[in-house]
RNA sequence: GCGGGCAUAGCUCAGCUGGUAGAGCGCCAGGUUGUGGUCCUGGAUGUCACGGGUUCGAGUCCCGUUGCUCGCCCCA
């Protein structure tokens, strides 16, 4: 469109098949968690900068340079939220919730983030969010696992999808994890990619989920975390695969994944889909032990998961269908006052019911069509006279003539 | 922030080595002033993304910009 008026870069607008695509996601992921135990939360949109900046360290990139940070009127710094997490954690904390825990919170809504747009990728972008707060048991971790699984098998998209698990261990295994690592990389510093070798100064996990060729067989070479855990660690690990299979939720070990920040530890997971491109990564999450206490609340134990609504709505086998209506079509200017009776009467009975503006039978009949109608209610003047309408079933194009209060109940 | 591809009607696209813009679908009207879908006939619609350059002449070639897209970085 050659036009100044555009969308900001990153955003969209969601309309007809889009929105309802969109619109199914968060009410399939609603309905299961609420099967799950889990409340709904809003929290707002845009929070202190500092609820994110804390937790994410002041320098990082992220903070640096992907939030929508600004200043408000008033001077105060102010952050578009990027992630849910940070902000349910922080109402937790601001309403005294962390007295009562566990806390089971299920969250959909806009996120935001200043970055290249991408494949299923936005500025502003969609998620449903689960969290457990307040549990250190393995069994919660499974259950959010199995809510998330369970979700996404109800859309319709665990066909193409794998659940891929890690552990992060415990602060201990995986500081002498990392020390391990570092050795490991360092040895082959010549042959790791430009970028890879950056990543062994600011964040040498990250090589392990590098994309770079050379990158992979170095990886594929690499110690893995298995021989690092403490014993608690691997009986943590053990216990989640135990309950998972309990809870008949397929997976897979995948010693790659990793995480960025220190508050995450144990579980990580990551349902993958190989339909997305380089996009893949469907559903992701994992335990984050001490993220509350990073937040100014006591110590508290937590795991969930975030997913993309725009990538599982991408991938729904089928588009949501809008309910067909009823078309009531008036003939003449006497009969619209009856239908418009019969338009209420339907609609007070739960049936979605429309009529046309305007326009002759012929047009009317032909809009009722276009909008998908099952069928359209005729009332002309000798109907009226003999208080039926003439109903026309659209598909089969048969018609009869319904009592005009009989009709609430056989367009049912 | 970096790299590749793309940009023509509401949508999907065609337009050869430069010669003043096309199709299908959709839309509007008529065939049918009390019956839609299929069918027939007619009609409207474009700053060829934007700006500059080369040329007698640019949708077409060159440069720049913007947007979209795929990927990299990052991924809370």
């Amino acid at each position: 469109m050659p036009n100044e008026l555009q969308p900001p870069r990153g955003t969209h607008d969601l309309i007809g098949e889009d929105q309802r695509r969109h619109q199914h996601v968060i009410d399939t992921a609603r309905r299961i968690a609420a099967l799950y135990g889990f409340d709904e939360w809003s929290t707002p949109l845009f929070e202190d900068t500092r609820v994110f900046s804390r937790t994410l360290g002041e320098t990082s990139d992220v903070v640096t340079k992907e939030m929508y940070s600004f200043q408000d009127r008033g001077g105060d710094a102010i952050t578009l939220r990027p992630e849910a997490t940070a902000g349910i954690c922080r109402a937790l904390v601001t309403n005294g919730l962390t007295q009562s825990l566990p806390q089971k919170v299920f969250c959909a809504g806009p996120m935001f983030r200043y970055e290249r747009p991408q494949k299923g990728r936005y500025r502003q972008f969609h998620q449903i969010d689960v969290e457990l707060i307040g549990s250190a048991e393995p069994l919660a971790d499974a259950e959010v696992i199995a809510c998330g699984w369970e979700i996404l098998k109800a859309l319709g998209v665990a066909g193409d999808t794998v659940l891929e698990i890690n552990t992060l261990g415990d602060a201990e295994s995986r500081q002498d994890y990392r020390g391990a690592l570092v050795g490991y990389f360092s040895k082959h510093h010549a042959a790791l990619s430009a970028d890879s070798q950056s990543r062994l100064e600011r964040n040498p996990l990250r090589i392990l989920d590098s994309k770079d060729e050379r990158d992979r067989t170095i990886v594929a070479n690499a110690p893995t975390i298995a021989g690092f855990l403490t014993e608690p660690a691997a009986k943590f690990y053990a216990r989640l695969q135990t309950y998972l299979d309990r809870f008949g939720v397929p997976f897979r070990e995948n010693p790659r994944i990793v995480r960025g920040l220190d508050y995450y530890g144990h579980t990580a997971f990551e349902f993958v889909t190989s339909k997305l491109g380089a996009q893949g990564t469907v559903m992701g999450g994992g335990r984050y032990d001490g993220l509350v206490e990073e937040m100014g609340g006591p110590p508290t134990p937590a795991v969930g998961w975030a997913a993309g609504i725009e990538r599982l709505a991408m991938l729904l086998p089928d588009p949501p269908r809008v309910p067909a209506p009823v078309a009531v079509v008036p003939v003449g200017e006497a009969a619209e006052a009856v239908s418009l009776n019969v338009l209420q009467a339907l609609r007070h009975a739960g049936i979605r019911a429309e009529i046309a503006y305007r326009g002759n039978l012929r047009r009317r009949m032909e809009r009722a069509n276009r909008i998908g109608a099952r069928a359209a209610v005729v009332i002309g003047d000798d109907d009226i006279a003999e208080g039926v309408a003439q109903v026309k079933d659209l598909a089969s194009g048969e018609q009869v003539a319904v009592a005009l209060a009989d009709l609430p109940h056989r367009l049912r």
